[in-house]
DNA sequence: CATGAATGAGAATTCATTCAT
DNA sequence: TATGAATGAATTCTCATTCAT
C-alpha cells in the first residue's frame, strides 16, 4: 500500500496537470491567449486558483507546456509522416493535410498556436517548434530530393515557405479563422477548405518542379489552362 | 503672421501625433506591441501620458494608427510595384525583395506588424492590411497568367503561400527575427538574407510553373506590352 | 475715445463672461453638471479653454455663478410674485405655477438645479438659494395668515414642505424630469403636467386650512376654525 | 469541521461584502458620495482596493447595493409601518417620524440617499426607491381615503408631497443637514426636530382635510376594522 | 488678452501571485 | 495538499489647470 502512494498520488498530479492544460486549451479555443487568466483556467479545471501553483511555478511555464502539449502533437504526426516509407510527394501531401484538419477542426486554437505569442519565454517555445516543423518539412523534401521526385535546392527555405503557406493560406484570411470568426462574413464566396488545401498542394508541388499528382493516381493527364476570373477589387 | 498661426498650429499638432506613432514604432522595434503603453509612449516622445489623448482617443485607436503607418507603407511600395509595367516576373521579384528589405532592416517591427496581433480592433486592421498584400500579390500573379508568364490556376491561394513564405522565412525562425531576437542565439547558422530571398523568389517562380529568372535580364521572350491600370490610390 | 475703450472691453468682458454660463447652462440642459468640462464650456461659448479662466478663476466659480444665474432667475421672480398685493393665495399658486412652468420647460436644467450638487462649494450656494426660496414662500404664508386667509402656525416649515413638495412632484419621479428622461416609459399613464400642479396646489391649499380657492376669485367666505394640533412626537 | 466549511467560507464572503459596504456608508457620512472612492472604502474596510472588486463587480455596483441598502431599510420600515392595522393617520405619523429619526440621526447620509445622485446607474436604483416610497405613503393615504379619514383625491400627487417636504424641511437648509454639514453654521436658530416634525405632520394633515389627532388617543372614532392586506416583502 | 497644447495628479480596473486556514 | 480570499503593482484614461507663444 505505501509503494502505491506515490503512484497514485503522481497519477492524480499527472491528471490535475494534463486537467489544466485542457482546460487553458479550452479557454483559447473560446477566446485566444487572452481568456487564459490563472483563475480562469482553475475553474474550467474544477480546482482552485491557488492549486495552480502546486502544477505550474508561474503562468508562463502552464503557456509554455500548452504550447508544447498542442504543437507537440502536431509535430509528433508530422514527424510520423515524414517517417513513412512512401514518396515524398506523398508525405509532402499529407503532412499539409494534417496541418489543415487541425486548422478547420478549431481554427481559433489553431490560430492562436501558430500566431498569436503572448509571453516571450512562451514564444522561445514557439520558435522552437518552428523550427521543428522545418525540419519535418525538410526531411519530407531532402528525401524526395534524394529519390529524384524534387528538383529544388534550397530545402531549408522551401520548407519555410510551405509552413508559411499553409498557415498563411488556412490561418490567415483567407483561411479557416477568417471564415469562423465572422468578421470576414462580407467576402463575397466563403472559400471552400478542399478547394484551399489543394491550392496549398499545388503551389507546393509546382514550386518543386513538378506538377500537381493526383492522389493515389498516375499523372493528371487533363491540366486545363484555365484562368480564374478577373474580378476587379472593391475597397 | 496672423495667417500662418493655424498652419504653423496644425503643423505643430500633426508633428506631436507623428511623434507618438514614431514613439510607440521605435517601443515596438525594441519589445514588441508589449511594450507599447500609453506612459511609455508618451515619455518615448517627449510628453506627458495625457497628451497622448489630445491626439489618440484611446490605445486602440493609437495602435491600429500605427498599424496602419508601417503596413500602410509597405502596402504602398508593393501597390506600386504591383502596378509597374513590366513582366509579373519581375513586379513578384520587387516586391518579395521590398518586404525582405523591411524585414532585415527592422525584424522585430516587421514581425509585430507581420504576426503578433494585439487589441481585437487592431487585429481587425491586420486582417485588412493581410487581405490587401494578398490583393496585390494577386494582382501581379493574375497578370502574370493572363502574360502566359505564370499558368497557376488559383492565384488567391497562391498569393496567401507567397506572403506566407516571405513571413515564414524572413520574420520567423528562419529569418532574421530569430537572428535579432537575441533569444535564439542558438540557430546553428545565421542564414545568409540574399540566399533566403532567392530561395524564397525560386520556390515562388517554380511553383508558378516556370524556372527561376535572371534578375534584369529579357530573358522573358513571350513579354506582352500589356499593361496593368494605373489607378492612383487614394488614401 | 480712451474713456470709452474701458466700457467697451468691460462689456466684452461681461458678454464672453455670459456666454460661458449660457454655455454651461445648455451643458446641463443636455446632460446634467456632468457634461460641463471646462473645454466643454469653452468650445460651447466659441473660446479658447484658456480663456475661461480669464473670467473665472475656476470650475467652482463658474458653477457657482451658473447656480446664482439660474437660481437667482427663479428667485427674482417668486420674489415679485411675494411682493403682490393680492390674496396670499393667489401668490402661492403664481410661485407654484412659475416654478412648474420652468420645470416644464426644462426638466433637466430644473432637476439639475434644484437636486443635483456638484462642487461643495456649489452645494453651499444652492443651500442658499433653497433657504432663500423658502423665506420667499415664507413671506406669502406670513402675510396670509397675518390677513386671515391661512390657520397655519408654523410657517417655516410648511414653506419648506410646499417647496419639497414642488420638487419631488414635478422633478422628482412623479415628475417632468421622469417623464423626459425616457426611463418612466413603463409609467401607465404620463401624468397630465397640470393636475400635478394642481394636485401640489391642493394638497398645499388644503394644507393651510382652507380649501382649493378658484384662482382671481374675491375672498373664502368659508373659513374653517381649523386649528394645528400641537400633537407630542411618539418616538 | 467538513461541513462546516462551505457555510463558513459563505459568511466570511457575505461579511466582507457587508464590511464594503459599511465602509462606504461611513465615508458618505463623512462627506458625501464624493468620498467614496474604490481605494477609501477598500481601506477603510480595512481591505486592498484589489479585494473590493472581490465582491462587486464594479464601483457603480457598489454604488448601487449602498443605495439599495440605505434606501432599502428605510423602504421596508416604511412598508411595515404601512401594513399596520391601526389608523391612517398613525400610520402616516409612524412613517414621517421613522425618516425623521433617521436623517436626525445621520443627516449627511439621509441627504445623499434622499438627494445625492451619483452614478447614472445609480440614479435609475434612486428613482426606484423614490418611486417606492411614493408608493408606500400612497398606501397609507388610499387607505385613509377609503376609510373616509381623509378627503383628498390626488393620492399620488398628494404622496410626493409629503416625501417632498419630508426631504426639504427634514434634509434640505431647513433640516438637520443644515445644522450638522458644519458650512451652514450661519444658520439663525438650529431648528428644534421635534417642531420641525411636528410642523411637516401639522402640513400634511391639514392637507389631508382633517385635523392632527392625539396619538395614541381613541379618538377616531369612525375607525373601521378595515385591514391593509398584509403581504411579506420578498426582499 | 487669447490660444490650445501640454501637464500631471488622480481614479478605476485587472490579474498573476501569495498565504492563512 | 487544497482552498479561495486577499494582495498590490501595473495600466488605461480623465480633466481641471497652466503656460509658452
Amino acid at each position: 500500500m505505501a509503494y502505491q502512494r506515490t503512484p497514485y498520488v503522481e497519477s492524480k498530479r499527472a491528471e490535475a496537470r494534463q486537467r489544466l492544460v485542457q482546460a487553458a486549451v479550452a479557454l483559447i479555443e473560446r477566446g485566444g491567449w487572452r481568456e487564459v487568466q490563472m483563475s480562469s483556467v482553475a475553474a474550467e479545471a474544477g480546482l482552485s486558483t491557488g492549486a495552480v501553483y502546486l502544477h505550474f511555478p508561474s503562468k508562463t511555464d502552464l503557456l509554455a507546456e500548452v504550447y508544447r502539449t498542442q504543437a507537440g502533437t502536431e509535430l509528433h504526426v508530422l514527424t510520423l509522416i515524414a517517417e513513412q516509407p512512401v514518396p515524398a510527394a506523398d508525405r509532402l501531401r499529407a503532412g499539409i493535410n494534417a496541418f489543415a484538419q487541425r486548422a478547420l477542426k478549431n481554427p481559433r486554437l489553431a490560430y492562436a498556436i501558430a500566431l498569436e505569442p503572448t509571453d516571450i519565454e512562451v514564444e522561445e517555445v514557439r520558435l522552437h517548434f518552428h523550427r521543428e516543423f522545418g525540419v519535418q518539412f525538410r526531411r519530407i523534401l531532402d528525401s524526395g530530393v534524394a529519390a529524384g521526385e524534387f528538383t529544388i535546392s534550397d530545402t531549408r527555405v522551401a520548407a519555410a515557405c510551405i509552413f508559411g503557406g499553409i498557415v498563411e493560406s488556412l490561418m490567415g484570411p483567407l483561411g479557416a479563422t477568417a471564415l469562423a470568426s465572422g468578421k470576414a462574413a462580407h467576402a463575397k464566396r466563403p472559400p471552400d477548405a478542399t478547394a484551399l488545401v489543394d491550392g496549398v498542394l499545388a503551389f507546393c508541388f509546382h514550386g518543386l518542379g513538378k506538377p500537381v499528382p493526383r492522389p493515389r493516381t498516375s499523372t493528371s493527364s487533363r491540366r486545363t489552362g484555365k484562368r480564374m476570373g478577373r474580378s476587379r477589387r472593391s475597397r
